[in-house]
RNA sequence: GCCCCCGUAGCUCAGUGGAUAGAGCAGAGGUUUCCUAAACCUUGUGCGCAGGUUCGAUUCCUGCCGGGGGUACCA
């Protein structure tokens, strides 16, 4: 007769449950609405397990001592008898502990990351479910150069956003913006079209495009004159319907496939795929100006520097502004901010049209991502519309962006601008010594040193990318891993500085294998697999034997994964989770150090224990890193 | 000029209106008959300066200093 699994364990998210305690306790008092119950690990074991400071931030409201509410609010809870809680306790300067019942909260813990499914959200019980569908816009590089670092910053930063609001139960659509009408594409269709370069043998088509990119930079400093092709081309490209425009967007399309190309060895992919040149070509830009013109968003400025252009005054008002933004060249060809309002306004569903849609490589099953077009063969399948929109744009465009916004605010959408995200990130530039090895003079002794597409200044994603490879090759497992732990490596790198952080790339840092990285995360899942290997599954229910501080504290770490998760979705903040999975995996580390093996562990309460404590922490580890895009390998 | 971001240990960065501010790296020393040493242990008088708000400020406000970015009929 086969043993029957484990029961399972009782659902108790106890941080929740105890903050809805603390709360209950204080509207019985009356401040409940207006002071916020946070419930935390106690910043030290002697405290007891978890704490809160809410008589501390009830004290100004009760104009009291934050002590003696303290013993009131313990008193309170002790009442409830919560069955989780063993003890409550006070402590300067007055905060309220509890010791939590081990045969309780340990099962629950476990119970609870063992039962993680990816198909069913997570976040705390108070979390609401969210209102709608939340479009997140991110990678946007011009298709006219290879993707290098700071492309990738905003890659995995918004691709990790998606994961995050994804596994909370968000719907979330996922799409990549093709700006193939711009300056920067049209240089390079000079470059290829009248200065005769060629691509070299073997090189990848993006990198050629980044080669002659630079070269006609050089071109035009040394022959202005060439700058007439460059208007030409962009005014041929605007009008479209002719050589030049079907040779711009075949040439996007080809450095489009190496950017998707690039992008997916880090696990990074695309719902839509949207065209300037569709947003241009089914007149999205004139119905959006209507819009803007009709609501008395923009003007036509009469004088000043502006005139001759439309654009919309910085302060609201009407009438000529210095500081107004141009949306309408004199020349009458729209800004890219003027398509962005266009392509934002579309996103919530208020432009009044929509796109066409086609497979972008309808030969191959194996690509089925959906790209815009003008002359479409897919009935419109319900992208857009959303209830939230969130663009990944470094912070340097903060302005235009802001102009976006207002774009919608002032055609009669405040809402929808309320909800309209510029999720900005700042830049990533180059250490001294990483620079240095890129042949930039730093005798100056600056601190970090701008990348530049146009000189040909940057560290190349694909280039990191094999680089990682390399380093890793002689103690990976296979090929396989080690381009695994790579990308892992890069992701983790670019994702863990807060958004608001210049990352100075360093070569060391971004290839680090020890240590705060990325490949020390994936390491300690590869650990906690090769145990569950070598131990056999319990039989029998879980008993809790008594627990060594370091198993508590890493029950501690596993408790904290859904409020971590929460965090990082309400701060829309990889970085947020980036440090809650080192420390999970850095307690990982401090367990598996500092008690004896589990596989000689001879008696049976504490080796079942402690194998379904590891098991539940490798389910949360691969859960995390599966919402930061890493790989979770069982083996390095 | 105006606006935004940053300033925490030698370096790179977390962090929070509260309980003794933490990691990684670099340096020094140590750990392997033991589930993966991509690991662990030991070693540290740091919140730019000055005011203000507060019972309590590294965290919030103001001013200053230093660094970066923006302020295009580029994106």
């Amino acid at each position: 007769m086969r043993p029957s699994p484990p029961p399972d364990p009782p659902a108790l998210d106890v941080r929740s449950e105890l903050a809805s305690a603390v709360r209950e306790v204080l509207a019985a008092w009356g401040v409940a609405d207006r002071v916020e119950v946070p419930v935390e690990p106690s910043a030290r074991p002697e405290f007891g397990d978890l704490s809160t400071p809410a008589a501390l931030r009830c004290a100004p409201v009760l104009r009291r001592a934050p002590l003696q509410i303290a013993g009131e609010l313990r008193e309170g809870l002790a009442a409830r008898h919560l069955p989780f809680v063993r003890e409550w306790t006070v402590s300067p300067p007055g905060y309220v502990n509890c010791r939590l019942d081990d045969a309780v909260w340990a099962p629950a813990v476990i119970g609870q990351a063992l039962a993680l499914d990816p198909a069913v959200p997570l976040r705390p019980l108070a979390d609401p479910a969210p209102a709608g569908r939340t479009l997140v816009e991110h990678t946007a590089t011009n298709p006219n150069k290879a993707a290098h670092v700071g492309h990738l910053r905003n890659a995995c930063i918004g691709d990790s956003v998606a994961r995050i609001l994804r596994r909370a139960g968000e719907e979330v659509e996922v799409q990549n913006y093709i700006d193939d009408t711009g300056v920067q594409v049209a240089d390079v269709a000079v470059g290829m079209r009248h200065l005769g370069l060629e691509a070299e043998p073997g090189e990848p088509f993006d990198h050629f495009c980044s080669r002659v990119y630079v070269e006609v930079g050089r071109r035009y400093e040394a022959e202005p004159s060439l700058l007439e092709l460059r208007a030409r081309t962009l005014r041929e490209v605007e009008a479209g319907g002719n050589d030049t425009a079907r040779f711009v967007k075949d040439l996007a399309g080809r450095v489009v496939d190496r950017h998707l190309a690039t992008m997916g060895r880090f696990g990074i992919g695309y719902d839509l795929l949207t065209w300037e040149s569709d947003i241009i070509a089914l007149g999205f830009w004139q119905r959006a100006f209507e819009l803007l013109r009709y609501s008395g968003a923009i003007v036509l400025a009469a004088g000043g520097r502006h005139a001759g252009c439309w654009v919309m005054p910085a302060g609201g008002e009407t009438g000529d502004d210095e500081d107004a933004k141009v949306l309408v060249k004199s020349d009458g060809v729209a800004t890219y901010t003027a398509k962005d309002i266009a392509y934002q306004l579309w996103k919530f569903g208020l432009l009044g049209r929509d796109f066409h849609y086609r497979r972008w490589h309808p030969e191959d099953p194996a690509s089925p991502a959906t790209t815009t077009s003008g002359e479409g063969t897919l009935p419109a399948a319900g992208f857009g519309r959303a209830h939230r929109v969130i663009n990944v744009i470094d912070a340097r465009q903060a302005y235009p962006q802001q102009v976006v916004k207002q774009g919608l605010a002032r055609t009669g959408h405040p809402d929808e601008a309320e909800r309209s995200v510029h999720l900005a990130y700042e830049v990533v530039a180059l250490s001294p010594p990483a620079a240095a090895a890129l042949g930039v003079d730093v005798e100056d002794g600056k601190n970090i040193y701008a990348f530049s597409g146009r000189r040909g200044i940057e560290v190349r994603a694909d280039d990191l990318l094999d680089r990682a490879m390399e380093r890793v090759a002689g103690k990976a497992a296979d090929p396989d891993t080690a381009a695994r732990l790579a990308a892992g490596a890069i992701r983790y790198y670019l994702q863990k500085f807060s958004l608001n952080q210049v990352i100075a790339f360093d070569f060391d840092e971004a290839l680090r294998v020890s240590g705060d990285s990325g490949v020390y995360l994936m390491y300690s899942h590869a650990r906690a697999a090769g145990i569950l290997r070598r131990v056999a599954p319990p039989t029998e229910p879980l008993r809790v034997p008594g627990l060594e501080p370091v198993e508590r504290a890493l029950l501690h770490a596993l408790d904290g994964y859904r409020h971590a998760l929460a965090e990082a979705g309400r701060g829309l903040s990889p970085s947020t989770l980036c440090t809650y999975a080192f420390g999970l995996a850095s307690a990982l580390t401090d367990f598996y150090e500092h008690t004896e093996a589990i596989v000689r562990e001879p008696d049976p309460v504490r080796r079942d224990f402690r194998r379904s404590l590891v098991a539940a922490t490798r389910a949360t580890l691969a859960d995390c890193l599966s919402c930061l895009g890493m790989a979770a390998p069982d083996r390095v």
